[in-house]
Parts: C-alpha cells; sequence; structure tokens
DNA sequence: GTCGACATGTAACCAGTTACATGATTAA
DNA sequence: TTAATCATGTAACTGGTTACATGTCGAC
C-alpha cells in the first residue's frame, strides 16, 4: 500500500523540456510551442497539440498553474508559469544521474544494413541524399553558431550544438568516404 | 472510393527490418529475437513480445507465412517465411527514397542544455557518465569491427557500423573537450 | 470580406514498452 | 527439484503523431 509520499512521478522528458523553458519565462501553449523550435527543437520537438496537453497535466499534477491573459489586440490567452513544486521536480529530474542513450534509430543505417538486397544505384542514391540533408542541417548549425558563439548567456546551448555539429560533421564525412569506397568497388 | 489497388500499406520499420532477417533465414519469433540483438541490435531493437505481433501481423497481410514446427528436444516452435509479397513489399520499402533522420532525443543533449540550471558538478558528472558509456560502446563497435573486417559477406553491416564508430568518436571526443572546457572555466 | 497569425484544443490512431502468464524441456 | 533456456504470447499503458475543429483579431 502506497502512501502519499509516493506522488514523484518522475518527469516525462517533453515535461521537463516544457519546465525548463518555463523557468526562463511563462508561457501560453502557443507561445511556448514555437519557443520550442526555436531553442530545443533540434534536439527535442513535441507536436503543438501535445505541448497543450502536457501543459494540462504538469497543471494536474500541481507541477504548474495558469492564469487566463485577456489580450484586446489579439486572442485571449492561458499563460504557464511553474509553481515551487515544479521547480523542484524540475531541479530533480536535471540533477538526477542517469540518462536514455536511445540508439542509432535512423531508417537511413537500416537501409544500408540491407544494401546488398537493393541495386548499387539505390544504396548510391540513399547515400546521396542522406549527404544533401546532412549537409543542410550543418548549414543551418554553423549558422546558429556563428550566432550565438561567445555569448555567455548562451554557453550551454552553445555546447550543446557543438555535439550536434560534431556528429554532422562526421556523418558527411562518413557519407562521402562510403560514397567514394562504393564506387570504387562498381567502378 | 478506393479500388483493391490500395493495398499498399508501407511497412513499419520494424516489420521491414523483421521481413529483411527472415529473408536470410526463416526463423521463430524467439529466434528472430536473438538474431536481431546479434545484428541489427543496436540500431534497431524491438520488444521481445512487439516482434511476436508484428509476425503476426505481417502473416495477416499475407507477407509472411508460417508452419508449426514439432521439434523433440525443446518446445515447438511457428517458424516464418517471407511469402513472395513480402519480398515485393520489402523490396519496395528498400527502393523506395526518402528515409526519417530523427534528430538528437538524448536526455543528456537536453539536461546538458538547461545545464546552468543544475550546480557544475552536476555537470561534469553527466559529461563523465556520458563519456564512460560512450567509450563502452565504442569498444563495443570496435570489437565487432575487428570481427567483420573485411568480410565480404559483411560489407553493408561494416559500413553500417563505421557510422555507429564516427559517431561514438565524434561524441567521445567532444565530451572530453567539453570536460576540459568546463573545467577550465570553474578552475 | 478574406487571409494570415494568434490561440486552444479534440479524436483517432500508432509504434512500442513493461510486466506478467504460461508452459515445455533439459541439465544441475 | 529447481533453475535455465526455449517458446509464445496477453494486457495495460504511454509518449507521441496527424488531421481536424473552432474561433479571435488585425491587416489588406
Amino acid at each position: 500500500v502506497r502512501t502519499s509520499a509516493q506522488r514523484t512521478k518522475e518527469l516525462t522528458t517533453t515535461e521537463a523540456a516544457l519546465l525548463g523553458l518555463l523557468l526562463d519565462c511563462p508561457s501560453s501553449g502557443y507561445d511556448l510551442s514555437k519557443r520550442v523550435r526555436a531553442s530545443v527543437g533540434y534536439l527535442w520537438g513535441p507536436a503543438k497539440s501535445h505541448v497543450y496537453s502536457m501543459l494540462r497535466r504538469l497543471e494536474g499534477a500541481g507541477l504548474a498553474s495558469s492564469r487566463a491573459v485577456v489580450q484586446a489586440d489579439r486572442p485571449d490567452k492561458q499563460v504557464f508559469s511553474v509553481t515551487p513544486d515544479g521547480a523542484k521536480a524540475f531541479t530533480a529530474w536535471l540533477e538526477a544521474p542517469g540518462f536514455e542513450l536511445e540508439p542509432g534509430r535512423s531508417t537511413v543505417l537500416l537501409k544500408l544494413f540491407f544494401g546488398r538486397r537493393a541495386s548499387p544505384e539505390t544504396t548510391v542514391a540513399l547515400l546521396e541524399d542522406y549527404l544533401e540533408v546532412v549537409e543542410a542541417t550543418l548549414a543551418d548549425y554553423r549558422e546558429v553558431e556563428r550566432r550565438i558563439a561567445g555569448r555567455d548567456e548562451d554557453l550551454y546551448g552553445y555546447m550543446t550544438l557543438k555535439l550536434g555539429l560534431a556528429h554532422a560533421e562526421a556523418s558527411a564525412r562518413w557519407a562521402r568516404d562510403t560514397l567514394d569506397e562504393f564506387r570504387g568497388r562498381s567502378a
């Protein structure tokens, strides 16, 4: 039989992310969705409808509170803030050791793995497409990098971005190498 | 109004993976689960119970067929094979352009992103833990690499592994660099 | 008067997980 | 007899998605 002490259900990653953003600045679901895209978006991007339901859930759990804000020039909105309990839950999540490191999970990899069942052209096309996408995101990341490099308040975001950059660079290099090797074989 | 030509529901990634493995060798759900872990496991690992239900679904869709195999020395089993339709569906999946490239999605990154809300020690600990895990998987990958390098029949698996290796190496390098920089700041 | 940004959701679905149930067979 | 491996599932849940519904408000 559980007592009331059991109420510390761990946070979803999305819940944690939203609390983290809300700590910076109380927002409506609509605003939050946009803030997600503008910040953690490239590494965590829930659907808009999901954001709304997570907010309601946080509120229900007493981790966030909302107040109606009447606006004259545009539709009214519900602005959510983090409650003391919510802040506690967030730091607990943040400070808790351990993390999930879900593996590759990319269909490119899986398709390549089964490449011997496809024509060489298919594999080459796959790799070329992949390279293209990777180079595009690489360009994005580099732009963000230029924007936030050196800015002290973005230090942690910068460190995070760095890993994304490193991965993208490694991916691009790999794709080029693999393409070369692959073409070498077919030639 | 749809005609019967509409029956080409696209394959789930897991379905495709299972079909791909079944093409190499018909197997029971139990065997397949083990084969998954031994091959694509590090980049795609469905739960055992999920494998069973996917197999039944493939059978229902006419993409796989099963026959009961009576065993004297151990419990009987259902062995699944790919039907001609299944083979067609698999190559369609394999040959279809496009792929999903879900982003980072690691909680490490997210926790780091919110690092300014945590103590420096927490962040350092996080990075150290991460580095440890990455180095362990790196060691695993290198062992697999030694095992399959040069073997022509594993060429595609090898190429796939190479990306995993490149990512792991980049991650380790990044973690070390970030730790250094971080400690430099605190010092 | 209609388009686009603002704002909040609902409904239906889905891939996948965890925990558990069940039982055969063999080796210690 | 008990534990391990083989073998197949069920039940309940969950984190998340897509598609859609609904409406406000200012700008053109």
